[in-house]
DNA sequence: AATGTCTTCAACCGCGTTGGT
DNA sequence: GACCAACGCGGTTGAAGACAT
């Protein structure tokens, strides 16, 4: 047994969030900032332990996520990276920065696992869908063989879906999440939810409420704080893939980012159990542009996907992949 | 229309990692 | 170096909607 759970005080409240309790986060946060987490329930009035608080707004509540169906190309990324990585959600998630790492592991098992098991293994759902799952079997000999494979697959699969003619997110700065600060509220529109239809209205004011105060949130906080992984204080993480691609200058990711071509904006959607909404999206195409304009450095991933050349960064890759792959068999 | 089964996904839980003291 | 609190991640659960019978 670990530490025990933080969430068993007596008085702390379990399940869904209601749009009140949503607003009330959201004020908290345009305010103070995500972060320090500890300190949200004591001072919100929140009957909420601190990890539901930093849950909700990371998985949900957070500027530029976007939600509803996952695009071919998502599907693609996720499933090669997902080759590449294995079940390190929040690494990938940091390649698909509209999505949530929850998003991602909740799409892989409910769609991506069974599709590409099949794939795999002529419909044979029982083998786990990872492909060094069965490796252990193996001779080390095969094992690389079909790591190497695997690899050489993934890498052209990840070429093609990165490719720059292609709707491109924004895998160069991982950790910069769109902002919606350009947002100009009329193309804002809302979605009613078909559960709960009673509360349509309560629901639609309630997100009218924390569009509005997210929206002040973006305007109000300078630029080089939102870039700074919308972290003021406290929060220092650099795990897993954030720590090897964020190469450049935030200020001038986030600089691209506003340069951005507001003709160009598709249309994210945001929504709540209940409510749903559009945003526009501006990550399309950002990768180029911040490329383009700031010749910013492509990650080691990317290195590695568009040079065929770039021997010694493949090679790094190679001995990643293979160091990591290798940790629980030998 | 009623009931049972399947699917989806938000939220929770436990544990590992990190950073401060 | 040990300890502790906070944070972050991945696996799992369970409520609710969708679909089948």
């Amino acid at each position: 047994m670990g530490r025990p759970p933080s969430c068993e005080k007596f008085g702390i409240k379990k399940g869904p969030w209601t749009p009140e309790e949503d607003i009330i986060l959201v004020s908290y946060i345009q305010e103070h900032g995500p972060g320090n987490w500890r300190s949200v329930p004591t001072n919100t009035g929140l009957m909420r332990c601190s990890k539901s608080c930093r849950l909700r707004w990371t998985n949900y509540l957070r500027p530029g996520i976007k939600r509803g169906n996952f695009t071919d190309h998502e599907e693609k990324m996720i499933i090669h990276l997902q080759a590449l990585l294995g079940n390190r959600w929040a690494a990938i998630a940091s390649y698909l920065p509209q999505r949530t790492d929850n998003d991602i592991k909740n799409y892989w098992n409910t769609h991506l696992k069974r599709k590409h098991n099949k794939l795999q293994n002529g419909g044979n759902d029982d083998q786990e869908g990872h492909s060094f799952a069965s490796s252990q079997s193996q001779s080390k000999g095969q094992w690389e063989r079909r790591l190497q494979t695997d690899i050489k697959m993934a890498k052209q699969a990840l070429s093609e879906a990165l490719s720059l003619h292609k709707p491109i997110t924004n895998t160069t700065f991982p950790e910069t999440k769109p902002s919606i600060s350009h947002i100009d509220t009329t193309t804002i529109t809302s979605t009613y939810p078909t559960k709960q239809p009673n509360n349509a209205s309560s629901y639609a004011s309630s997100y009218e409420n924390i569009s509005k105060l997210l929206e002040n949130w973006m305007m109000k906080f300078p630029i080089s704080f939102r870039n700074n992984n919308m972290v003021p204080t406290g929060s220092s993480s650099s795990k897993g893939a954030n720590s090897i691609t964020n190469q450049c200058s935030p200020d001038l990711a986030f600089d691209s980012l506003l340069s951005f071509n507001s003709s160009s904006q598709s249309i994210v959607e945001y929504s709540d159990n209940n409510m749903k909404i559009n945003m526009p999206c501006l990550f399309q195409d950002q990768r180029k542009t911040n490329m383009e304009n700031h010749h910013v450095p492509l990650t080691m991933i990317e290195n590695w996907l568009f040079d065929d050349g770039a021997v010694q960064c493949n090679e790094d890759l190679m001995n990643i992949s293979q160091e990591e792959s290798t940790e629980g068999l030998f």
